[in-house]
DNA sequence: CTAAAAATATGATAATTATCAGATTTGAGG
DNA sequence: CCTCAAATCTGATAATTATCATATTTTTAG
């Protein structure tokens, strides 16, 4: 693991994190209370059942946020992208983490340590509403799929997770929306909770379509507008 | 809907909620800001796409929350009881509710304006961090039903739901654990994400294998150990 | 560049769950 | 206490999805 020096002042996901409305003399204040590390593909920045020492911000990169089942099933519960933050769930209600974290890809996450955390959050008003705020999308985000995954099928919940990729990982270009992250077709069955076989069978199914075009692993949605009426969102 | 006037400093459920570290005065203070209600069973606190005007806080009664799918299916995605704060998860995002409330039996409910739970907010770092604290228990609890879609089947859920409600309604008795919560087939069904005749099915099951009993509507648990090794909790 | 491993894809079959139809029970209101 | 509507329950069948086996393609490591 290579740890890198960066500051929080000219951080990539600056604008989108928590301490976004912290000014300059507050924010170098967090840099010095950070570690920076580097994280390659697969690796791993704790694992569920870890105590928890503080909380950590995405700068760059996708991190999966896993579950694992007694039986080795493992489900994402989130993707953390630059500016997210992970483990802020289990900073307040729980002495060890609930979930593991691995990096997608190369990665550059920050982290600060419990205590300066807390300082802050008590201190500073804004990290406090940015927290309940991204707290609150999370949670929004969670009970969307809890209802999703009992109103909708596989078929259209594979469309859904598509446009969501879409929504936060979306680069327009001449073949169609290019979905810029890496998931493998497990751990996009392990998203939306379906076998990988029956996954890529519904891929088949809308690729045949024609909504997405593939090539390699790579996805381009081509069609935007079936695709939601497939979801069963537009009608 | 009748109106009732409590105090904060009296509320039951005051020790449980998000100003349980507030001191006497800044509680008289709060109870001059808050509107004081009463619901029948089946009367609706606010619908999804209402305006947020503020958060509410449960005194007594559960209050079921729920999304409706374009096709009329309902999941219910939290039950709200005593101590439990509602609209919160909208107050800093949205601008209209993305769930519905309504009362599940007899509850009395505080409302509290937008703007002034926003000014205790920034004030007292207490209510901030409760809300904090409550807002990540909520995505935990949340994210372990996405795991558990995925993990469990239908019949594992079912004994994880009667576990749950026992832990947040059980009543000790000498018939077994009595769940005091008063919850239809359909609405437990979609608790769990399945048919209430498929639930129904695997109710008698449970009932047939001595792990519950049941005087009409009224379930005991009578084997928890046995229901957690049937929920594929503990081995 | 090549071999091995991993990921993707496809088919056949089994298991799970949903749906529909109808019988029975419960409970709320007069 | 009685009536009727709603809720619960049971059975038969259909639809969906998982599992297993295996072929093919892609990626990775040497």
């Amino acid at each position: 693991m290579s740890t890198k020096i960066t500051k929080c002042e000219t951080c990539p996901s600056q604008g989108k994190g928590i301490f976004c409305e912290l000014e300059h003399m507050e924010l170098t204040d967090v840099t010095d209370h950070k570690i920076n590390n580097s994280y390659k593909k697969g690796q791993v920045l704790f694992v569920e059942g870890n105590p928890t020492f503080g909380i950590y911000c995405v700068s760059s990169g996708n991190i999966k946020i896993t579950q694992m089942s007694p039986d080795g099933k493992e489900s994402i519960i989130r993707i953390a992208s630059a500016g997210d933050v992970i483990g802020h769930r289990s900073l307040f209600t729980q002495k060890h983490y609930q979930a593991t974290a691995t990096a997608l890809e190369e990665a550059h996450v920050c982290f600060i340590d419990k205590d300066y955390i807390l300082k802050l959050i008590s201190e500073k008003p804004s990290v406090s509403f940015n927290l309940i705020s991204r707290l609150s999308r999370d949670l929004g985000a969670a009970e969307h799929r809890i209802s999703s995954f009992y109103q909708k099928n596989v078929r259209e919940r594979l469309a859904e997770l598509l446009l969501l990729l879409k929504e936060s990982h979306g680069e327009e270009t001449d073949k169609g929306i290019f979905i810029n992250i890496k998931l493998t077709r497990d751990e996009m069955a392990s998203i939306i909770g379906t076998a990988p076989e029956t996954l890529i069978r519904f891929m088949s199914e809308i690729k045949s379509l024609g909504y997405i075009h593939q090539e390699g692993k790579k996805i381009f949605i081509t069609d935007e507008k079936a695709l939601l009426e497939f979801a069963g969102i537009e009608y």
